[in-house]
DNA sequence: AGTTGATTTAACCATCCGGTTAACAAAGTT
DNA sequence: AACTTTGTTAACCGGATGGTTAAATCAACT
């Protein structure tokens, strides 16, 4: 396994990965502490205990993740290029770190408002700049009138839902990780030309 | 609690919403004696082991929600009225039961191949017919060239994701139920559209 | 009423699992 | 070298959890 890492690096690079893959509930501490090639007695010697090492993990993970969306949402570009580029940057993350939105999502069912605690702390959830970006534009007459709502569900939807639903899709048509991230990479820029063009007048 | 059902009716309800809200890790065998009104050892009379009450209630679950949907993908009718039916009649189920995409998502996950064998036994997955019939759209010149898969990822991912994503949604936006589900009724039509329109010349 | 078979329960068992302890080893510090 | 701090381990602990058992209750039939 991994070598010159420090060991408290070992143990959380086990732990993201047992994490991802099994969740909370189905993560035991035996599990991370055998890929990480130590005792268990180690793991609450570094992390007291299993939820201080899956915060820690969830910490790590949705803040490698989130932030940039966020930024993106929140920037003062035009609409069409935020769709854009909220797109091609999201499938470019998801590409690298595919396990994440199916961690989040059964982490957000798990315990709601603890997550949005944990994610926002006391800010608001930065969608309400686009929401009102969207009103302007519909009223400015520069898109066709649609719920905002409505619009910002399709983009998550055709951006998320994909790698969601990976395992079931290479199971399916029996694709390979290569094959998959080659149609992902194709909706980095068909998704926001969808997107666009169901809105442009 | 439910008052009048059989024991047995008792349990496969009680198992089955604390399976659908916790998964098969989360799940409790005594929080399902709980729910149901019963002691532990009872499910273990009807049921001999969580396994077992567990494959029971996936059967169920699956068994109500895929095949409809397997019925419309082959059925005999044109591409666009099928795109119509599918999303009206997918988005109708899962407004009913909005736990059951995110459960069959992590059941897929946890174990893929049984999956697919559990759901569809000896049979291919009913996709091929649509995709074939895609690209003689295609080639026929109704539609415009699209990479089928692309198109069905599509239609898939505006009709489940909202649901996958309905906690997050509720949360973020204060939502309750009765204004999501008006929103999710609007898609019925609009997911459609926009997708006929993304590929009608 | 008594017999029989299905249902239900309380109590129990064994194992799993998160977490602790105490002893030991390695690496500094003086 | 003696001592302290830090890292690591084997063994253990207690509670949770899936599962079992044996007795009690109920229902149907004779």
């Amino acid at each position: 396994m991994k070598k010159d890492l420090s060991t408290e690096e070992k143990i959380l690079n086990a732990a993201k990965k047992v994490f991802l893959t099994k969740g909370m509930d189905g993560a035991r501490m035996q599990d991370i502490a055998d890929e990480a090639g130590i005792n268990k007695a180690l793991l609450h010697y570094y992390f007291r205990s299993k939820d201080k090492l899956f915060e820690q993990i969830f910490m790590e993970v949705a803040s490698a993740f989130l932030p940039k969306i966020f930024t993106i949402l929140e920037s003062e570009t035009t609409l069409f290029q935020k769709i854009e580029l909220f797109c091609s940057e999201y499938i470019s993350q998801e590409i690298k770190t595919p396990y994440v939105p199916i961690f989040i999502l059964n982490e957000i069912n798990r315990q709601p408002k603890a997550f949005l605690k944990k994610v926002l702390g006391n800010h608001k959830p930065p969608i309400q700049k686009l929401l009102v970006q969207i009103e302007k534009e519909i009223k400015a007459g520069v898109i066709k009138p649609i719920e905002p709502l409505q619009l910002l569900m399709n983009i998550l939807s055709l951006c998320i839902f994909p790698f969601l639903a990976c395992p079931m899709i290479q199971l399916i048509t029996g694709m390979d990780n290569k094959q998959f991230n080659e149609l992902m990479e194709q909706r980095k820029k068909e998704v926001p030309q969808l997107i666009i063009q169901s809105i442009k007048k």
